[in-house]
DNA sequence: GTCTATAGAGGGATAGAC
DNA sequence: GTCTATCCCTCTATAGAC
């Protein structure tokens, strides 16, 4: 039922799900869904937690251990992101191929405000201070507003990668497979492990229309 | 009209938005959109097409300008950065602070499968020849798989600084200042350069789960 | 708890007067 | 071209039999 669930609302999104092809697929009765989850509302938000909960628990148990081993010292890049992104892309393979969870979690950043909400106090809010912390520490040279905005740019590519998979491989006319994890996860992190890094924007706002060359390093802002 | 239409469908999406909201706010009458648009669907693209046709052309224009100046070297990557995402971002100030026109095309890479066949041969088609060809050149380092990767990527990097500025200001707790376009363009730009100037992951694949110097780790799960 | 049947609201599309 | 009124359909939610 959950997985008729996950499966429709990733497809059509919310508004555009339709309780009864739910049920249908799920054989089970229209009505169970309001004896169950009291609405589709609430039913949106069981699936949701059912695919997102253990993609948190998985990120910080590894998060714990690695700061572990760490004792202190900031934690390597690339490593932490594998950390923050690889359960999210195996979630995937996990789901046996139904390949909708994860675009079930993309969409539902872009529901109505009142999902949004949900959302942002449920999930996120389990994982978002202590992935900011880690990347303050791993990114000494960045400001708290660059770190902001960077974390938001690779929420975008991490949505991108999980949850637009389609898009993927017909764009790139076969040449990536969303299949592959660890080719994507790997390339993934490259990709946002040379855009964390990248040197202080605000010191260097050069590259607006002309050239890259600037060799100031100031500390602004 | 239309631009009723533009605000609903960016904020409802387009399952969720209501014909009869859309004409009301626009003073119009309901049978209005079937008779000048056909049905829900065509006002959809309608909107769609024009929030996208200028940004295009403005693209295209500055491209052909870039590489008339560049006679034949490949572009610098951040000044071709800035011709792709500049306009999408400044589109969202040209529209009278209506700020959902980017919300609006975000959305739609999340509409259902026919929706993102029309954008795909639509907009989009327009515009990612050129953009391949000319990344191409820019990172000769990469191969096209890699250059696919990081396209989409990027894609859902931009995405998210145009179509999901409400976030990026609940998130950074007002660090971050979404209407200030000139500011995260400029944050954007820094991001992804970086981001596509990465090493060839394939060739060096070593971000996976130990981290690039050290030591042994379980290897579970 | 599970099902059938239906209520009650609201959707998009349309016919036909003006 | 525009508007009113309405059709027909689907939706979510619920009442009540089993």
């Amino acid at each position: 039922m959950l997985d008729s669930a996950e499966r429709h609302f990733s497809e059509h999104g919310f508004a555009g799900a339709r309780l009864r092809e739910i049920t249908n697929d799920a054989e089970a009765n229209l009505a169970a869904v309001n004896y169950h989850f009291g609405s589709k509302e609430e039913l949106f938000v069981a699936v949701l937690e059912r695919v997102m909960a253990p993609i948190n628990r998985e990120r910080l148990a590894l998060l714990d251990a690695a700061e572990e081993r760490a004792v202190g010292r900031p934690l390597e890049l690339e490593e932490l992101l594998t950390i923050l992104v690889g359960p999210v892309l195996r979630s995937h393979a996990a789901a046996g191929g139904a390949g909708c969870s994860l675009r079930l979690f993309a969409r539902g950043q872009f529901e109505d405000a009142s999902m949004w909400k949900r959302i942002a106090e449920g999930p996120l809010k389990v994982i978002k201070p202590r992935l900011e912390a880690a990347l303050a520490r791993s990114l000494p040279h960045l400001s708290a507003q660059e770190i902001a905005y960077r974390m938001h740019f690779m929420m975008g590519a991490v949505r991108s990668a999980a949850g637009d998979q389609h898009a993927l491989r017909a764009m790139s006319r076969g040449l990536c497979d969303p299949d592959d994890i660890e080719g994507t996860l790997t390339q993934l992190v490259a990709f946002l492990a040379a855009g964390m890094r990248a040197p202080s924007a605000a010191a260097a706002p050069a590259a607006r229309r002309t050239a890259r060359r600037s060799s100031s390093k100031e500390r602004a802002k």
